[in-house]
DNA sequence: GAGTGGTCTAGACCACGGT
DNA sequence: CCGTGGTCTAGACCACTCC
């Protein structure tokens, strides 16, 4: 099985930039870069939207395609998410907490962002996440059962969750949405987070899809809004420009 | 001066499935859209790619693209390029007060955020926004003024500020970092947007680059928590530099 | 005017999901 | 089998930047 070919320009223009481009340099020209790989501009294109959405790259009309000027280390912030990962980078020492493993029906509002069937199934696991002592976050994670049968208190206690997804049930989280709102703690919250009642957080809300675009994991995490930060980085995307301000 | 055509698809469609569609209801096929907005089917997949990406649709292979179970009455702030612009597609009438525009030197978190030589002026213009008589959020924008010498609050008040920033002084951001966190209001946040105090709230703190990687704005923003929604698409990379046969 | 990215067309075949 | 989205081609013209 050969991948796409725009997949292929993708990676080969990635290597290339990263061997032997310096930020804001300039890439040779889409109708360049169509002798070079042999396609389409069409392909190249899709190549190049992928790169420039991702912040390697960015386009100037009329002047050309650059790369980008800040390269993130490989690993891009909006990537992937683990705060394990997160937190070892920054110099803290995390823990999980997994609190409780709950096998129950899905309610309505849980079956719609997993796009499940009426009295399907789920997994709830509850988990606190820790650094250095201090409760940074509350997560619950809702699990489909049909997606991951027999799941046990000791797997997801000896095993990375995004690893046991992959490694016991073949399962890889390709794409995530997250929402992100701000809100006041509950009682119970404030108490586990050790923070006043009435404190601000952050609540997220993520959902993650694997490559056949089927849901498999939805969580809502509650954090300190003192001790975390949410960012992200956006590529301008010059859709729709010309709105009034008065 | 017409748009582009796929961007006139992606406004309709927006519209559509605001009015007509449920969470997870079955959009018209891709070939049926070409009929209904007579374009190619390029055109029609450049829109669905922005609406995909924007995370309002999903796609399934073989079996057609589907609303997304989206959050009603709360605005998108990851994807929004212009407050303006989406408030009125959504039907809303926006305002936009500039309530004070002032030029002074920069106080040491700006300089750094800005990357500025001490002592540094900037302008610091304060708007409030508006969506039917509905305070919205609150933004003060930190502009550096070696970049835009000579602003003025005319100008400000003719133009929408991006676009100023273009036609005026050559500056387009083509790059943008956010910061996303929670808070409480302040007393006079509480008043300004009209909110019981203590209320929670989203605190944006945004920072554009230009081409040449010059920071060129620094915006902090406080925004209604029952109003608006930080939603964002994570990809994952692995899956794409791996390399998995099926 | 030459070169660039931005938009657009009218086809084509493939891979997948259901019948 | 058919209809779906996924990939791809070989053109075309426009808008923008720079010389």
């Amino acid at each position: 099985m050969t991948k796409p070919l725009y997949q292929q320009v993708i990676l080969d223009l990635q290597k290339q930039i990263r061997e032997h481009f310096q930020p804001n340099e300039k890439l040779p020209s889409e109708r360049m870069l169509m002798d070079q790989y042999d396609c389409s501009r069409n392909t190249i294109r899709l190549a190049l939207d992928d790169l420039e959405q991702r912040g390697l790259i960015y386009r100037l009309h009329g002047k050309g395609t650059f790369v980008a000027s800040i390269l993130l280390n490989q690993f891009d912030l909006g990537s992937m998410y683990s705060f394990t990962q997160e937190m070892k980078e920054l110099g803290r020492n995390p823990i999980t907490f997994n609190l409780t493993l709950e096998l129950f029906e899905a309610k309505e509002s849980v079956l719609k962002q997993l796009t499940l069937e009426p009295h399907s199934k789920v997994y709830l696991l509850k988990r606190l996440r820790m650094a250095d002592d201090e409760p940074m976050m509350f997560e619950e994670t809702y699990m489909p059962a049909e997606v991951f049968p027999d799941l046990t208190m000791e797997m997801v206690s000896s095993t990375p969750l995004y690893e046991l997804m992959k490694t016991y049930y073949q399962q890889t989280a390709v794409m995530a949405f997250e929402d992100v709102k701000a809100g006041i703690v509950t009682p119970v919250e404030a108490k586990i987070l050790d923070t006043p009642e009435q404190s601000a957080c952050l609540k997220l809300y993520r959902r993650s899809i694997n490559d056949k675009n089927v849901p498999i994991e939805y969580t809502k995490s509650v954090a300190r809004s003192d001790k975390f930060v949410y960012r992200t980085k956006q590529v301008n995307r010059r859709v729709l420009t010309g709105d009034q301000n008065k």
